[in-house]
RNA sequence: GAGGUUGUAGCUCAGUCGGUAGAGCAACGGACUUUUAAUCCGUAGGUCCUGGGUUCGAGUCCCAGCAACCUCACCA
């Protein structure tokens, strides 16, 4: 970046105040509301609240609640959200005099819906657990507590201590006896049906999004159980997780263009890293046998329902292994993962299902490549008329580089497996060893699920000159930006120095979230998607 | 990077053939101590994405730009 450039940057305004003019009608009254909690000695922004107790877990003891007659007899109640037919407020006439008890409960949450009944007012409040109503009397909590509740905004943050308890048509509520506050939200949420519809809006207000759409939060929380379940599964297998560097003097591991940064100090260019890989092996040869790297890789390409610029990617290593020890790893961390968000091996996607009950069918290369276009794989003269007809670029193209071609175009996307693709032609991966019997073939495997590739893995090739030799044959035939990889030297002497034979697996983690949460695209499960900055003229 | 679609109140959306800018939710005032998207009466709220053009007159038609989404390409 230029110096003219990083000034640019850097006083562009920032969008967080896009509306410095008067306040709108929304601001004006919750300022107003704002400053009434302030005159009535409370402080609106709250401070530390103990012992509160998570709504989930409140609801969750609603068994507790008790019918207590005159006579001061204690009645169960009937399961009221087990049977919609239940008529409880006759249920209640026809016990007589009495009333309901249950447990005494703290609770905290943002207040999602209201309604005020004279006297009288049902609050909606939502904790990252649930949700649950609260019954809010002015006699039941008192003049001053009222008047703060007449205060409260859709969007506020606030607390109660009351007593579990059931309405009259069955709600389970808090009916509250002290009221707390938290903190006052100055914008208006979205609307209370629809919720945020603009995908734009839900990108850049993700906070929104995950408050007040539906199933937005769950996804998040699902992904993160995943990722600390690969975590778990990796530490059970006796892996070691590492932190590689993310900037790079060379950008190596894949074949993708890189981001360019610069470091000011030493006034040398440098890459955000593309992959995990060559520091990973590196460390192979330094004598951790098992390791892996969980964590942002970024490549400077087109941005699509599949590609964000910076995504989260898993690396694993394992000295002494191959591609099927890998094989049986990918589909340990995938059901390991599955059974930790619940809900089975059948999983719904789309308008369609995917089973993932292991073992996962695995089938070669060339065998799917013979199902799908009917040509045999070996045919160069026929593979090269096929790819023709699909309009496919042939001109001074190694055969199998062709191959490959009509197989990503015509194999790839029709793969609902999961399937592992196995036995790949070695000429298209330069990082990998070959089968020892068939030196044409490498010992690679890539996971399909959904048309998509989620994993791909290598018997890692060890041998340095046959690596170094490899490297410079993709550098000659193509430019730089296409070549599969750039020369590195240094990585090529820790080869000399000797990496054990070994296994190793990428895995594509914000795929895998998303075909496990019903995704349809990455942008879902990536809670600050790339976007361009808002301008003055963008809306909102 | 190419093509298509969209952009109207805080939010969700209408807006006919080019002729005074609309609704619901949210907000404000009022009524209501068992509401469930509470209800009822009343009030306020607009850079129609931005900038040009055509026209007596543009939210609407034309051109350019910005942003998002979709498809394609690069890529995983």
């Amino acid at each position: 970046m230029t110096a003219v450039e990083h000034r640019r940057l850097m006083s562009q305004p920032s969008p967080a105040n896009p509306k410095p003019d008067q306040p709108g009608v929304h601001e004006s009254a919750r300022r107003d509301k704002l400053r009434k909690i302030i005159r009535m000695g409370i402080d609106p922004w709250g401070s530390r609240f103990d012992q509160r107790t998570h709504i989930g877990d409140i609801r969750a003891r609603a068994g507790e609640i008790k019918f207590r007659s005159e006579a001061g007899q204690y009645l169960e109640i009937p399961d009221v959200d087990g049977q919609p037919d239940l008529d409880f407020r006759q249920w209640l006439q026809q016990q007589g005099p009495g009333q309901l008890e249950g447990p005494a409960v703290r609770a905290a949450g943002r207040i999602v819906l209201q309604r005020k009944a004279g006297k009288l007012r049902f609050v909606d409040i939502q904790d990252w657990t649930g949700k649950i109503q609260l019954f809010i009397g002015k006699q039941q909590v008192g003049d001053a507590d009222f008047e703060l509740a007449e205060n409260f905004d859709l969007g506020d943050i606030v607390g109660v201590d009351g007593q579990l308890w059931r309405t009259k048509t069955g709600e389970l509520t808090i009916l509250a006896e002290k009221l707390h506050f938290f903190c006052k939200s100055i914008e208006p949420p979205p609307e209370k049906h629809h919720g945020l519809q603009d995908p734009e809006l839900r990108q850049r207000m993700r906070y929104l999004d995950l408050t007040y759409s539906d199933g937005v939060l769950q996804r998040f929380l699902q992904r993160t159980r995943i990722v600390q379940s690969i975590r778990q599964t990796l530490a059970q297998a006796g892996f070691c997780e590492i932190e590689g560097p993310t900037l790079h003097t060379i950008a190596g591991g894949a074949a993708a263009r890189p981001f360019l940064t610069h470091h000011n100090a030493l006034d040398m260019p440098l890459f955000m890293r593309i992959a995990l890989e060559l520091h990973l092996k590196r460390l192979l040869v330094g004598g951790i046998e098992r390791v892996y790297e969980l964590g942002r890789v970024y490549r400077n390409e087109g941005i699509s329902p599949r590609h964000n610029p910076e995504f989260t990617m898993l690396e694993v290593y394992q000295a002494f292994g191959n591609y099927e020890t890998m094989m049986d790893l990918t589909e340990r961390i995938i059901t390991d993962a599955i059974d930790a968000i619940g809900g089975g091996y059948q999983l719904p996607y789309g308008d369609q299902q995917i089973d993932f009950t292991p073992p996962f069918a695995r089938k070669t290369y060339d065998q799917l490549f013979q199902e799908s276009t009917g040509v045999a794989p070996d045919d160069h003269v026929g593979v090269r008329e096929y790819a023709q007809r699909l309009g496919l670029e042939i001109a001074n193209r190694h055969p199998d580089v062709i191959k490959n071609e009509v197989f990503e175009h015509q194999v790839e996307d029709r793969l609902q497996g999961p399937v592992f693709v196995i036995d790949y032609p070695a000429s298209i991966c330069p990082l990998t060893k070959r089968k020892a019997d068939q030196p044409q073939i490498a010992e690679r495997f890539e996971l399909f699920i959904h048309g998509m590739e989620i994993a791909n893995a290598y018997t890692e090739l060890n041998d340095p000159d046959l690596q170094e030799e490899l490297f410079k044959t993709q550098l000659d035939g193509m430019p730089e930006e296409d070549s599969m990889a750039r020369m590195d030297h240094d990585f090529i002497r820790a080869l000399r120095h000797g990496m054990p034979p070994a296994g190793g697996l990428g895995i594509g983690i914000d795929r895998l979230v998303m075909l496990l949460t019903n995704s349809p695209t990455i942008r879902d499960v990536i809670l600050f998607p790339l976007m361009r900055p808002e301008s003055s003229s963008a809306k909102s």
